[in-house]
DNA sequence: TAGTGTGCCGTTTTT
DNA sequence: CGGCACACTA
């Protein structure tokens, strides 16, 4: 029936899989099959006859979520795969908040706020207690507020930041901006979390509720959890301990996050009677590879020692190629992918080009663009924080959700409408005393002004045509749900038309280059929104709630299979390339300029180079260039001191700048094309 | 309140 | 280079 054959597996791994009740911890080096043990772990545990709906498995991002969905599927067949409970810590928390949100005096639909959404608090706060952003910068603020609620406390009691000066402010505003949270009905990525564990410690029928359904839990890349997602696992599974986790402390990169590392390293402690397995052969890379990424990571002196081995041989040598500059780099590795493509039969879809940072990824757009090869750069959110992005999501929250207070006011004077700082300030006011909505004191005011002294004619009448159409749009969203035959985007569209905002970007940007692109962006949207009604047939509601909480892939997944990857190094932990780039390696690159200095940062550094040289399969290219433009400006740069610890008889090493060189492989690959060609034309 | 100009500053990494 | 916050004017 299902097809499950566990001679795939190597004894531990089988071991692993098999086990099914009680602690179990796999502590493994990279590619050493951890994910494939919980895929088909799950996949044995429904073959024994336990309840898909029962097993809950977690995973870190939604891409491995949905990639570790389609491993199940295989398996199992998807209708089986689609009843386990498969997503990310955070949508989990997200759907546990939708049912039960209101044990904690919340009123449903709460809405989820972005960074943007969070840095906007703060700044209120500063204001309020009339601090300069300047001096105490929001962003900072932020995260040393994130950083308490991951580990469940206050800014106060964080250890690390004891002596920060910034945390006595931080602590000073986390009471505010809590407050304003539950005032806006809205709840941060943190509180996705955070909140289930409030509700389990003071609703044990509710905490039980999700416990029984629970039976089985597993999750996938452990090393990257924080305390509070180990007080929420224990929540789940203290009745039944059956917690399967799954990890590499090698491979910890989330640091910033609150991932502590520790959670892995005393999973035994924390979890009496667990058995551990250690998996120490690798099916991805071959020798080389390998031998170089253990090399590097050995220079960590904190970590479990791992003795890792593949039977693939030693396969071919990494390369490090030294470039003059940016472009020559990028155009390098466009070559060089033509180049492998060819000689080794490999498809576009093969090649990875990993970065430390997401801007990086612009000058290897361009170089690809130029050689018409197709590719993909996944991850990076700038997109959703383009104003004029976040306006128009705002603008389809407030037609879904008239309680939405965040997307409303952010709207409410997009585009103009005669209501500045002042004005939304007394109209809040006008709201807060009359106990209603900010929605309702709009509503009010847009049929009797007066109400709010400095509201003319002008302004209400154009507040009367917004409310209007938000109650008009809001009709129409849900008259949809019904009738699938309506286009979302169409209706999408509408709402751009009706609320001018094409026209109110085209005359705010006088830049007509970047006007275009605002309002492609804003088409974006409506191309995807388009996209998932066809894919998953969802509601509007439903699509605003995946990308708040997955800004990833909105994008036609069977075009993006085809092309070139290019992502972050932190995006490409859990996947495998055949062919893979290591690009920008560099000194103030990585390591990041930013965590060159305490020792601790730098580890997670190494391990970030770890990461990525472990995504390789098979070939293994790392680049760097002695000058880039950086902010206009071209700046010389150092070869990351990561490189001097890959042993030199693992790797090759290479100058593109020796124009010789890039000549006679672009002849070659040339040469080859044509050949290719002429093998296809003759065929056909 | 809207619209323009100036000057600053940067870029981690993600849910 | 490009985006953003702030200040100043109409
Ligand atoms: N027993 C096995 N026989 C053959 N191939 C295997 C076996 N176990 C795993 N593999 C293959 O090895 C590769 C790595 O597996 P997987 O992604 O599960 O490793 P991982 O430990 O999760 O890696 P990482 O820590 O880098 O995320 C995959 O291509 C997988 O199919």
């Amino acid at each position: 029936m299902l097809n499950l054959n566990l001679d795939q597996l190597n004894p531990e791994q089988r071991q692993a899989t098999t086990h099914i009740d009680g602690p179990l911890l796999i502590l493994a080096g990279a590619g050493s099959g951890k994910t494939r043990v919980i895929t088909t772990r799950i996949a044995y545990l429904i073959q024994r006859g336990i309840k898909p709906e029962s097993i809950l498995a977690v995973s870190f991002t939604n891409k491995a979520a949905t990639e570790m969905k389609e491993r199940v599927a295989g398996v199992t067949g998807p209708k089986l795969a689609k009843q386990v409970y498969l997503s990310t810590f955070h949508s989990l928390g997200a759907d546990i908040l939708r049912r039960d949100i209101d044990a904690l005096g919340y009123k449903k639909p709460f809405a989820i706020l972005d960074q943007g959404d969070q840095n906007a608090i703060i700044r209120d706060a500063l204001k309020e207690f009339r601090l300069d952003p300047k001096i105490v910068d929001p962003g900072r603020i932020l995260s040393i507020i994130s950083k308490a609620k991951m580990g469940f406390c206050e800014p106060k009691d964080l250890p690390e930041l004891r002596h920060d000066p910034l945390t006595q402010y931080a602590q000073k505003i986390d009471g505010f901006y809590k407050k304003a949270l539950k005032g806006l009905n809205a709840v941060d990525f943190d509180d996705l979390i955070c909140l289930p564990v409030h509700i389990f410690e003071q609703h044990e029928k509710i905490r039980q509720k999700y416990a029984k359904k629970f039976q089985y839990v597993m999750v996938d890349e452990y090393q990257d959890t924080n305390m509070l997602q180990l007080l929420f696992l224990n929540h789940l599974v203290k009745d039944h301990q059956n917690l399967c986790v799954v990890g590499d402390d090698d491979q910890s990169i989330y640091g910033f996050r609150g991932a502590v590392a520790e959670n892995i390293l005393e999973f035994e402690r924390q979890f009496e009677g667990t058995v551990m397995v250690k998996l120490e052969q690798n099916y991805r890379s071959t020798n080389l590879i390998l031998d170089a990424a253990n090399a590097v990571i050995a220079n960590n002196e904190v970590r479990k020692d791992k003795a890792l081995w593949s039977a693939a041989g030693d396969g071919e040598k990494l390369r490090y190629i030294e470039c003059d500059d940016d472009r020559e780099e990028a155009e390098y590795v466009a070559a060089e992918i033509e180049r492998y493509k060819l000689d080794y039969d490999l498809d576009y879809s093969d090649f990875a080009i990993l970065y430390r940072v997401n801007p990086q990824s612009r000058v290897f757009e361009e170089a690809l663009r130029t050689y018409s090869i197709p590719y993909t750069v996944l991850g990076g959110q700038e997109f959703f924080d383009r104003k004029e992005v976040k306006d128009f999501v705002a603008y389809l929250r407030a037609c879904a959700n008239p309680n939405d207070e965040v997307s409303i006011r952010r709207i409410v004077n997009v585009p103009p409408r005669g209501i500045g700082p002042t004005l939304l300030e007394r109209i809040s006011e006008f709201a807060h005393v009359n106990k209603w909505t900010f929605r309702r004191a709009l509503n009010e005011l847009a049929r009797d002004p007066s109400r709010v002294e400095g509201i003319g004619h002008k302004v209400s009448d154009k507040l009367s045509d917004l409310v209007d159409m938000l109650d008009d749009f809001g009709d129409r969203f849900e008259a949809a749900e019904q009738d699938p035959t309506v286009r979302l985007a169409e209706l999408g569209r509408d709402v751009l038309k009706r609320t001018h905002m094409i026209n109110h970007i085209l005359s705010t940007e006088k830049n007509p280059r970047i006007a275009r692109r605002r309002v492609d962006n804003v088409e974006e949207i409506l191309s995807s929104l388009a996209y998932y009604q066809d894919r998953s047939g969802g509601t509007l509601q439903k699509f605003l709630t995946r990308i708040a909480l997955d800004r990833s892939d909105m994008n036609d997944k069977s075009e993006e299979q085809k092309g070139v990857k290019l992502m972050t190094l932190h995006s490409s932990k859990g996947l495998e390339f055949p062919c893979v780039f290591l690009v920008g390696m560099e000194e103030e690159y990585l390591p990041h300029i930013r965590s060159m200095n305490n020792p601790q940062d730098l580890s997670e550094e190494r391990r970030l180079a770890y990461v990525g040289i472990t995504r390789a399969k098979r070939h293994l290219t790392l680049t760097s260039a002695a000058t880039r433009m950086r902010y206009g400006k071209a700046e010389d740069r150092e070869p990351s001191r990561f490189l001097a610890e890959i042993p030199p008889e693992t790797i090759d090493i290479q100058r593109a700048g020796d124009a010789q060189s890039l000549a006679d492989q672009r002849e070659a690959q040339n040469q080859k094309y044509l050949s290719a060609l002429k093998a296809q034309i003759f065929k056909s």
